[in-house]
DNA sequence: GGGAGAGACGTTTTT
DNA sequence: CGTCTCTCCC
């Protein structure tokens, strides 16, 4: 994709019309960075984006908005809690509701509502109908919304200017988009030449409904284009390609079997399996051998952990934190765990926008059991009646000029909010604003605190921002940089993180812990029937394959590519069942557990496991 | 309507 | 283990 992208900008063809789509920002970045380090003549000019920022800058625009009459404001995941307790009266509770939810955006993922025959069941279509007069009242977009309002306005508008934007387009990780993406990639290619990049053997987003038979279709649907296939592996040693070969033919569902071509200049590289007796000895196995290739000159960030879960990942964290080694952990969206983070966060969105109805929902609701979702009720009832927002309703119970049953817990929250909100602005400034939000030293604040001073430093470099734009320039930054975490490629820490968020990246040590059945691969979902359980097995297989194949070789600097993958015998129940963890055996506390099966698939080529 | 307490149930991965 | 649901009671 790089080179392509530079020899269409040394064939004069203007930066704006090309776009490079990832599906990772990192991804983006990385394509951006190594452009900018090609030194072609226009790469500055070029902003690799992933599908979802590029369908928001659209969405963002005004005659699309008006096309639209949807507000792309999409709901972070704590905002849906009152919006789930809004809907739960009517629909049967919040697990329906969660399951009406993720059928909604299921069904929207996949295109449902396109094919022939398809009958949406009437429950369905209630929830639906409520859902969306929630989302229009509070002016708001499900994530999982904002690549199919795309979608609908591109369709709906054949002769839209976004539909001939661009000449050419680059699609890379084309097997985990969905049909709904892939559909806008289709739209946004009227006047464009197409290239998409893509791996079946690495398709692990089901559950995000990617429909990687999408690949083959492409090549139906565009007849005559180049189809280039590229088997060579030129990052792992040839031990490791050999490994990944033998893992993924046990997969039977695979349309097109291929095996990589090993490099020979590569090396065999170094391949370790250990087993340990417990979760605790694997912890400080991993961070014994970690200190040891760091005391031996392994820069930390040469070297990648991988753990499925949080577990097993943040006590090797921990146990890396203790010996003085830099480390950084990228699991979930840690900025916002923390209540009183949750809270911060909505008071700043309502300061910088006292229209964010979403916000404030949130924050009145906050107090009580179910969001206090009878009085929310109410007085969103008075808001469609008389046409009032809901903080203006809020502010005339308030004052006592009006009187609505059951509100009292929201109007007490009302208060107080208003009263907050009235400090903060009389604050000079953005620092102080996060400061009196975020204070120094609270541990719940601590990251988005961070967060938010690295983005202040980053503006107060940049010229041209200024008056009102800062807060809300501010403020859009900060959502995306929790919704959409860094991971540099290039980086001073030992990086500890999920599988999935793996993908893309390489590394000269690479190490997989908690290498146990149940966990990879998970626990079947026995409810399902056995040819979906098949697939799901399939799944992680690909799963699996996709971390091994982390592992760089470089022998000429002295990296030969480092791959260690560890399990243990047994870890403590709690823990287990806590995470999902299904355990061969349980007995007084302690959850036994066996080798992964995916281990002995790897063959011949694998060394034999040791103790540790 | 909403609080307290008992029992059932699901747990992850991402834009 | 934490969250959700159900029941009982005010």
């Amino acid at each position: 994709m790089k080179r392509r992208v530079a020899r269409l900008l040394e064939h004069g063809i203007a930066p704006a019309s090309i776009l490079p789509v990832t599906f990772t920002r990192v991804a983006a970045e990385d394509l951006h960075r190594e452009l900018v380090s090609m030194d072609v003549a226009g790469a500055d000019g070029l902003t690799g984006v992933t599908l979802h920022s590029l369908a928001m800058r659209m969405l963002m625009r005004n005659h699309v908005l008006g096309a639209t009459g949807r507000v792309p404001r999409p709901l972070n995941d704590f905002e849906l809690e009152p919006l789930i307790c809004d809907l739960m009266g009517a629909h049967g509770g919040k697990k329906a509701v969660k399951k009406f939810k993720q059928a909604y955006e299921a069904a929207w993922a996949r295109l449902q509502h396109e094919h022939p025959g398809y009958v949406l069941d009437p429950a369905d279509a209630t929830f639906q109908h409520d859902l969306l007069n929630w989302l229009r009242f509070h002016r708001a977009m499900l994530i999982g919304e904002v690549i199919p309002q795309l979608y609908q306005y591109l369709r709906n508008n054949p002769a839209a200017q976004e539909r001939a934007e661009f000449q050419h387009i680059l699609v890379d990780e084309y097997q985990d988009l969905n049909r709904a993406e892939q559909s806008v990639i289709a739209l946004l290619s009227d006047h464009a030449q197409v290239c998409i990049v893509g791996d079946d053997d690495q398709s692990i987003y089901s559950f995000k409904h990617a429909h990687p038979d999408g690949i083959r279709q492409w090549l139906v649907a565009n007849a005559g284009a180049d189809d280039l296939g590229l088997d060579d592996c030129r990052r792992c040693p040839t031990r490791v390609v050999q490994m990944a070969n033998s893992l993924i033919d046990h997969n039977q569902i695979r349309p097109v079997p291929r095996a990589l071509v090993p490099l020979p200049t590569n090396g065999p590289g170094d391949v370790r399996i250990v087993q340990y007796p417990s979760l605790t000895n694997e912890v400080n196995g991993v961070a014994n051998i970690i200190a040891g290739m760091v005391a031996n000159g392994t820069p930390p960030g040469d070297i990648l952990v991988l753990a499925q879960r949080g577990v097993i990942g943040t006590p090797i964290y921990e146990a890396l934190v203790a010996r003085q080694i830099p480390v950084r952990s990228y699991y979930a969206e840690a900025e916002l765990d923390a209540l009183e983070a949750r809270r911060a966060f909505a008071k700043l969105k309502l300061l910088i926008d006292r229209d964010d109805r979403v916000a404030l929902r949130w924050l009145v609701g906050i107090d009580g059991n179910n969001w206090h979702a009878a009085g929310y009720r109410r007085v969103r009832d008075h808001c469609e009646a008389s046409g009032l927002t809901p903080w203006q309703v809020l502010e005339q119970i308030a004052a006592g000029n009006l009187s609505l049953p059951h509100t009292g817990g929201i109007v007490v929250a009302f208060n107080d909010l208003v009263a907050e909100l009235d400090a903060l602005e009389a604050l000079p400034d953005l620092a102080s604003i996060v400061d009196e939000l975020f204070p120094a030293g609270q541990i719940a604040t601590r990251d988005i605190r961070q967060l938010s001073l690295d983005i202040l430093a980053e503006m107060d470099m940049e010229e041209g921002i200024d008056g009102e734009d800062i807060n809300s320039e501010f403020l859009s930054r900060l959502q995306e940089a929790i919704n959409q975490p860094d991971i540099p490629s290039e980086i001073q820490d030992v990086r500890i993180m999920s599988l999935h968020k793996s993908k893309g990246l390489s590394a000269p040590v690479t190490i997989i812990a908690g290498c146990i059945q149940g966990l990879l691969p998970k626990q079947p979902d026995n409810t399902l029937p056995a040819a979906q359980q098949a697939l799901e097995m399939e799944e992680q297989r690909r799963l699996f394959y996709v971390g091994i194949t982390r592992v760089k070789a470089a022998p000429n600097a002295g990296k030969p590519g480092t791959l260690i993958l560890t399990y243990s015998q047994t870890m403590p129940l709690a823990s287990a069942l806590g995470a999902g963890i299904a355990p061969a055996q349980m007995q007084y506390g302690l959850a036994s557990l066996h080798a992964s099966q995916f281990i002995a698939e790897l063959g011949p080529a694998a060394p034999q496991p040791i103790a540790g």
